[in-house]
RNA sequence: CGGGGUGUAGCGCAGUCCGGUUUAGCGCGCUUGGUUCGGGACCAAGAGGUCGGAGGUUCAAAUCCUCUCACCCCGACCA
């Protein structure tokens, strides 16, 4: 265990404070509710916008940016939209020191901007799809908040698009978070759970919502990314309407999509241990690190010698030798192991003799000699296994903690220990949301895509549903 | 907004009940010098404090009283 953090079995949340601040990902600030994301944890959320922005210019997107302060009654026009959003906006009343004509609104999310701004770029049939997404923070006025995972202000990138018919939106909806869900798997190496959201569940102003949802190690679910049909919801709201290659004039549909810096929230309690943090190798900002170990400066010459000459040619950005001379190598092993780098290299004078070094994963903590012939191929084979590993550890835990319950009471006694909950629920039903909740803390997270047809009674009402839904208390 | 907790050195804390031998300490970290270095080294010498803020009681306040501010945790809302 490391110096200072909590066990994951002792307090699991108090788990994940200590490791947050203590792996220097972040910081609380002067501001309640809000955090200061340091280099740490910044590292990953860049290597997280690399490789999502180029999933999504790969899809055909491109990106934009439109301002953070939106005019009060832009919110106002759409009437779910402001129902669900307002109670969480803050608001800009004074500037230049004088009061404001009309209030501007922080963004909660940008739907009314752009869309104010869409009715002046659309009007054929030609100019869609309109596929835009843009970086940027936005700011919703939490009761409660936690590191990463809620904040006032976060980072978060937020598609909006644009399309000529329902069928048209509905493809990119689910294209969207088919791209979540490899982001997801392949780089997080976080399996989710592909589903919809039920009515109640689902974005203020949305015709549905898709989403992902991941199980932490605790087994409470948490939303990592979703992905909204909107319908023409916001096209009637802003006016916004296109010439069809039929001559009518009709409203787009529009959809809207996201992910957060929750995502960093998620990839720690998905993967971290009671020593630090875990990262999983193609989100890591840099991937290995070389610990050169000495006694006399004869030896620190010896091996830092050999250290710069076995990376000659290395990308800069996939190493670091930690050459500071005033810590012992123990502690340096520790220091890393608690920032989640996936591989250590130790490098002796042992070592220097045999011309191996001994590489040690992260994941596993296990250490094996390497022969510095061929080590770079070697350590590239090592990073793909510490990923794969991750991502299988990972799922088996899903699969094990994922239960079919079909008795009420069996689910009441069981869903507080944590995991995802095969059960039937009438989610057409208000009601039946509304009491699982106050009878369990619990909620549908989803309704799968991939649930296969099953019959049998809502555990609350009796009513006959035709597939499972997942439940789970989430975060 | 309810319930709980904490504010004393950069970090973690003791001291507060019962005011005065306290010149406000301890551990970590930091600085300097030396010895160390294959899993969080050791010795020595240093630097660092408006005791969260305001007011009050008193000969005397980190300590007692009143007010206030901030943050954290747990609940009700949410990516």
């Amino acid at each position: 265990m490391a110096k200072g953090i909590t066990t994951r079995a002792e307090d699991y949340s108090q788990w994940y404070i200590d490791l947050v601040l203590k792996s220097e990902m972040a910081d609380y600030s002067p501001v309640k509710g809000c955090m200061v994301i340091r280099p740490t944890g910044y590292g990953i959320w860049e290597r997280i916008q690399q490789n999502l922005d180029r999933m999504f210019k790969e899809t055909g997107h491109v990106n934009a940016y439109f301002p953070m302060f939106i005019p009060e009654s832009f919110l106002k026009k759409e009437a779910e939209h402001v129902e669900g959003f307002a109670p969480e906006c803050a608001v800009v009343t004074m500037g230049g020191g004088k009061k404001l004509e009309e209030p501007l609104v922080i963004r909660p999310t940008s739907e009314t901007i752009i869309w104010s701004t869409y009715k002046n770029w659309i009007s054929s049939y030609r100019d869609l799809p309109l596929l835009i997404n843009q970086w940027a923070n936005v700011c919703r006025w939490e009761m409660r908040t936690r590191l990463f995972l809620r904040t006032t202000e976060f980072l978060w990138q937020e598609g909006h698009t644009a399309h000529a018919s329902f069928e048209d939106a509905e493809e990119e909806t689910q294209k969207m978070i088919r791209v979540y869900q490899r982001f997801a798997e392949e780089f997080l190496a976080m399996p989710v759970l592909v589903g919809r959201k039920t009515e109640s569940e689902k974005f203020a102003g949305a015709n549905y919502t898709l989403c992902i949802e991941a199980m932490m190690q605790d087994g409470k679910a948490l939303q990592a990314g979703t992905s909204h049909h909107l319908g023409q919801n916001f096209a009637k709201a802003f006016d916004v309407k296109f010439q069809d290659k039929d001559k009518e004039l009709k409203y787009v549909y529009a959809t809207s999509w996201g992910v957060s810096t929750r995502l960093i929230g998620a990839l720690v309690m998905t993967h971290s241990d009671d020593k630090g943090l875990v990262i999983p190798p193609r989100l890591a900002p840099l991937p290995v690190v070389i610990v050169p170990i000495y006694r006399s400066d004869e030896e620190r010459d010896l091996v830092l010698g050999k250290a710069r000459e076995m990376t000659r040619g290395w990308d800069p950005l996939f190493f670091k030798i930690d050459d500071r001379d005033q810590y012992k190598p123990g502690y340096k092993f520790n220091e890393w192991e608690l920032k989640g780098i996936p591989i250590r290299i130790e490098l002796g004078p042992r070592d220097v003799q045999q011309n191996a070094v001994v590489a040690a994963r992260r994941d596993t903590g296990e250490k094996v000699t390497l022969p510095m012939e061929g080590l770079r191929e070697k350590l590239d084979e090592m990073l793909v296994a510490i990923q794969q590993n991750l991502f299988d550890t990972a799922k088996k835990r899903m699969d094990e903690n994922t239960f079919s319950v079909d008795s009420y009471d069996e689910y009441k006694a069981r869903v507080e220990g944590g995991g995802f909950y095969r059960v039937f629920l009438d989610h057409t039903n208000r009601e039946v949301e509304e009491k699982l909740k106050d009878d369990t803390k619990s909620t549908i997270r989803c309704i799968p895509f991939d649930a296969p047809e099953e019959e049998g009674p809502c555990m609350i009402t009796g009513k006959p549903c035709t597939s499972r839904v997942i439940a789970a208390q989430a975060y």
